[in-house]
DNA sequence: CTCAAACAATTACACATGTAATCTAAATTA
DNA sequence: TAATTTAGATTACATGTGTAATTGTTTGAG
């Protein structure tokens, strides 16, 4: 199996990133907008488990499930491979995409200028690692 | 089978749109760099060809394939259900996650701001094309 | 203590994708 | 013309994913 975060999957990890430990029963009732059965999210919840993004606590005869997997690392790695994939990672290209087919409203631009502002840059001293 | 361009199908497709029309022995040349066997690149012309995304004319024996599916339509596509699957559709966060995470150049920053000082937002009127 | 309810675990099955191998028909060559 | 080559067409098969149903097991109700 792969170790990759499926996209059904994701809507199983935004509940718990939103709120947990739950129970496979306050999940379900999380995701009734997904007007999944019960027992597909079950499958997903064992999935999850061991692709190791989700752990659980026993509590009685259930478990309660909690994420492992944190969720910005799952942007974060979600964001890269999108580079990577579509745009062979030309960060330009993929900017540009956005800017110009989105349409960006006046809002997100500013937005998007305030953190270019106070980005520090690639070849700034002091980012440690 | 779904209409969706695959991963490795998308090589078949730059190759495609860097230059067309180019027969199935053209493409496997071009791609020598994935280590592909032949015969799976072919699949992936067929397959492409069963989804719209090429079309081939005849010359003799052989196919010349050239893409029906645009570059741009594709990453405009791939983005926008990125933005959707990953982000829920909000566009601040996939920036502030690129923006973050990637730890843009000073390069990538400029163009960036280049890119939003010329584009037209989108409660503008006079939004032509 | 026994049995049913309610969990979790296991199994199922179709479709997409990666990755080819085999089949078939047409063209080339001997 | 018969045999061989070769291009495309068809088939194959494992793994991942969506979508559950079935089976196994523990615990609470009688």
């Amino acid at each position: 199996m792969s170790n990759r975060v499926s996209e059904s999957e994701k809507w199983v990890m935004e509940v718990l990133w939103q709120e947990s430990p739950l129970s496979s029963d306050q999940v379900v009732e999380r995701l009734a907008t997904q007007d999944w059965n019960e027992k597909t999210v079950k499958t997903f919840l064992n999935r999850l488990v061991k692709k190791n993004a989700l752990a659980y606590t026993r509590d009685g005869r259930r478990y309660l499930y909690h994420p492992i997997m944190q969720r910005e690392e799952f942007l974060r790695e979600e964001s890269e491979g999108f580079l990577n994939k579509i745009f062979k990672g030309d960060m330009r290209e993929l900017l540009a995409t956005f800017v110009d087919n989105k349409q960006l409203s006046a809002q997100e631009l500013d937005y998007l200028r305030g953190l270019l502002d106070q980005t520090p840059q690639k070849d700034n001293r002091g980012k440690k690692r």
